[in-house]
DNA sequence: AGCAGCATCAGCCAAAAGGCTGAGAGACCA
DNA sequence: TGGTCTCTCAGCCTTTTGGCTGATGCTGCT
């Protein structure tokens, strides 16, 4: 049995001492740092290259998690991404997984669901929580109801409660453009008003 | 000095395992009990009567934060009830104190705040995060920005969507009505549209 | 070459929302 | 008793939104 170094990344102390604490109690992790932010987890992969990191989406300021896990991509390390959240939010899942996240934990699940999460991650194997990957089911069996980049942005501005004549003017495109935009998004969120798209972007897309 | 018993509140795993270790590393505290949802919480307050409940508002499912805070009240038990929980949403605050917790904390808390949060607690002091009191400052300082009781029922409703018609069917009001008190709700939120109302109230007012 | 998806725009019409003024009833408090 | 709040309602008018139909240019895939 090999040993798993880990790295833990979220901004609540304790959540980071939590999950030191679950993990201390398998034989085969080893939490060799912390960090606290997205620049700070970039640096301690340099340091100490573990081979998976857990990293939360949600960090107060700077970097998130999402932009975090871009990055490390990027630096082409070999480590294994586990995103560890709150939410399980379209949005984040999918931006997540395109990021390069090898599996999405929330976090009410279960010790055992996290060692085994953490040990496939290791072995290239995807693990993630039931919702999360009913989620993901439920898009690819109704690609109709996935959002376009274009309206996907619309309903981002949506949310911050501007009116057609000023979603037209931030987007460079005419009023009647704006409507069309909404009516599709009406359609693939099943919903009727701009209010309850808005309700709905927010509390299930996850766009706050 | 004596020890001070505690009971956890949280429905995530790691949340519990982790302010378990870091209230573990004082010789002064000692974690008596974990519960994972409102209802548990009254049962093991039952049976430990602990001096603090440590407690988290968002609870999965069945009884929320809140609800069981005001049941451990109507109980009389002894306990200083404090708050530990990731937003600082007014109507959180509000109704949290209302239902009587000693203290309002955050989860991005440093250790020695939470202990000091804890200790403070027993003593009857009032211990809260500083974003939490600065936002019962602003609201002590302008009165004119909190919502009447109907209004903030309004506003509730507002943000699943409904219509002015639908709002005034579910009140048993007039739609006339509706509008008097969406005008007021805008006025002091600040806002002109109802769908940047229910980006603030979802938001800011933590109305999910 | 043709087709599907996406983004863009127009015009028309009905419904909904918002701004404004005014007003009555009940509760609460000084 | 009088003042203040809150909740309730009405009417009028303008603006915004939503539903519908139809159309163009571009891209990418077959």
């Amino acid at each position: 049995m090999t040993t798993i170094s880990v790295l833990l990344v979220d901004d609540h102390m304790v959540v980071r001492s939590g999950l030191k604490a679950l993990l201390g109690t398998q034989p085969d992790f080893d939490v060799v740092a912390e960090a606290a932010s997205g620049e700070e987890a970039l640096e301690l992969v340099e340091q100490h290259s573990p081979a998976v990191v857990v990293m939360d989406l949600a960090m107060g300021a700077g970097m998130d998690g999402i932009e975090a896990i871009r990055q490390l991509r990027q630096r082409n390390g070999r480590q294994a991404i586990l995103v560890f959240t709150t939410y399980d939010s379209d949005a984040d899942i999918v931006r997540a997984v395109d990021a390069g996240a090898m599996g999405y934990l929330l976090k009410d699940a279960s010790p055992d669901e996290i060692f085994a999460a953490i040990r496939g991650a290791v072995q290239g194997k995807s693990v993630m929580s039931a919702p999360v990957a009913s989620r993901l089911f439920q898009q690819l069996r109704n690609p109709d109801e996935v959002l376009t980049p274009r309206e996907a942005e619309l309903l981002s501005l949506l949310t911050e409660g501007l009116s057609n004549r000023e979603l037209g003017q931030r987007l460079f495109i005419s009023e009647a453009t704006v409507k069309t935009h909404l009516a599709h998004i009406y359609a693939k969120l099943g919903v009727e008003t701009r209010a309850a798209a808005i309700a709905t972007a927010i509390r299930r897309e996850g766009m706050r």
